[in-house]
DNA sequence: GCTTGACCTAGCTCGTACTCTAGATTTTAG
DNA sequence: CTAAAATCTAGAGTACGAGCTAGGTCAAGC
């Protein structure tokens, strides 16, 4: 792994965030680092467990749907220091409704999917299944 | 619109299902209606309601996550008449548990999103911004 | 000191799900 | 009847988010 305390390789950072090697070094070309990631004499990258804390946040907001680009976007704004806060809060404020909205819908369709699974699972119970989702039924598919 | 009552054309199913007329010449290619779609003499797409109801399910699903493929999946088993609506349980309850766990992970993401924001807040309300996300500081990006 | 495994770059490829193009045909409205 | 609007086909293009390949270089353990 690392040769000083506290220095990661790509390795040691793909594990600790659940990350491929190959997303790492594509997320250093697309700039989403909050730093130059330093070298090794040799080219080898050395993280450092801040980078590994701010991969994990970043995962946080890539899963709840927040696009590469957007990710970017915060990034910048952090790596160019104190004065954009307001800006910041913006960007996670507006993801944050966006979470929320996709939270609603989420649960709309699980409603609907559930009414879907508990008719199945009656028909199947009874036996009576034909005339699911035949046009002009009552039960759809 | 439609010639005779009840037949829709392609714009109508546009329209009433939020789909663009190319998404649903593409899910015809892909086969993820339960029936051949009729056509008039001049070769244009008739469509009936009960297209519709099964496209605003089909959105349902693909809304919650579930790829073209199995919504195609489940669209074979449902053209393919009665006796596998076990099969047809299987596949939803598969995708209900999917949908409860992006929901849960979902609700995660946002809790820690919703903690940013608020550190952000005070911090912005306070002047008091600069320090954020510098390594080793107490609050994150 | 040498093997073995991890790592390097650059760029191509892939899967998903549309979306659009182009040019021809059909339908509808006036 | 005519003109405008909608639709048709086949196939190319787009956007995202990686993943993989080739052809090497570097480093750690024995």
């Amino acid at each position: 792994m690392s040769r000083n305390a506290d220095g990661l390789s790509i390795g040691d950072v793909a594990k600790a965030t659940g990350l491929g090697v190959h997303a790492l070094r594509f997320f250093e070309r697309e700039e989403l680092f909050l730093r130059p990631i330093p070298r090794t004499a040799g080219g080898q990258r050395v993280y450092e467990p801040a980078d590994v804390e701010w991969l994990l946040l970043c995962n946080r907001l890539r899963e709840s749907g927040m696009p590469i680009a957007t990710v970017k976007r915060f990034a910048q704004l952090v790596r160019s220091g104190p004065g954009n806060e307001a800006e910041r809060l913006a960007l996670l404020e507006e993801h944050e409704r966006t979470v929320r909205d996709r939270l609603a819908d989420l649960t709309a369709s699980l409603e609907i999917i559930h009414d879907k699974v508990l008719t199945y699972r009656r028909h199947v119970e009874d036996g009576t299944a034909a005339g699911l989702w035949s046009p002009a039924s009552s039960s759809q598919p």
